[in-house]
DNA sequence: ATTTATTGTTAGTCTATCCTAACATGTTAG
DNA sequence: CTAACATGTTAGGATAGACTAACAATAAAT
């Protein structure tokens, strides 16, 4: 039923379930601000993330996220946090590199290699005791 | 002063070089194919290309790649090739998923963790001796 | 409570990329 | 050589995403 969501569209629902998290309530500029968009902008992705039932929400209203938009969020961080460990915990990159490729490839990476990565991390963790970071990140 | 490339410009130049090696000429079709779009596109996107110096081609002529391009060119699939085994040697992917994820991620993968990535895989290959892949792939 | 500041919306513009359809140019087979 | 076919170009339209600027609604402050 409903299309894959763009890169753009997962960004605006990832910040809204995050800020969600926090503090319990979001409003348009919180979301404007933490994607360094203007309010116009997110005003459109809000109304096209409600056209798909991924979040509740009408003119001058507070944002709620659905249950199918939860799903959705919790989905898009996984996928950002398992990038982020992998380039961080395995690679050695910073806090900021890790982050930034993370936000990048989480939207396009498949999720037949995720659960690679994934397994490879955790399998990699057990048993190399992260030899290749000593060796090579400093 | 030439501004990074798209995403789809960089497959144009990427599609353009890889032709050239393999037949020693390109025309804008080939370009086409490869690429799965229209011939319209093509013609749009050669245009950018040529107005960036990265190939030179003029109306109804056969495409060749300036300096500059064959860099960008190389650059770009040196990206493509270290995922491509990253994802294939290391996480034991099939031929497609690699080939799909790494034309999806080179082109938004960090030069800084490219190099990470690289280190890694030369690293674990010589001392892990893939017992990863033996053992969950199969 | 009314003014001021903040936040949200709309309308219109821009860029990038793709498309289709019509037309132009090249190429190849009779 | 000239008809077909292949290839390239143009024009025009669609979608997605962002922007600015003007306006509307809400919230805060005096």
């Amino acid at each position: 039923m409903s299309d894959k969501l763009t890169s753009s569209l997962e960004d605006y629902l990832e910040t809204i379930y995050l800020i969600l998290e926090k503090n319990n309530s979001v409003k348009a500029i919180d979301v404007s601000k933490a994607l360094g968009v203007t309010r116009a902008s997110t005003t459109e992705a809000l109304k096209k993330l409600a056209n798909r039932n991924l979040i509740n929400y009408g003119r001058y209203n507070s944002i709620s996220i659905t249950v199918q938009g939860e799903e959705a969020a919790k989905e898009i961080i996984a996928k950002h946090q398992s990038l982020y460990i992998f380039f961080k915990d395995i690679l050695g990159a910073s806090h900021s590199e890790a982050q930034k490729n993370a936000c990048a490839i989480e939207h396009i990476i498949s999720q037949d290699m995720l659960k690679r990565l994934i397994k490879f991390t955790n399998y990699y963790k057990k048993t190399c005791n992260n030899d290749f970071k000593s060796k090579f990140c400093k």
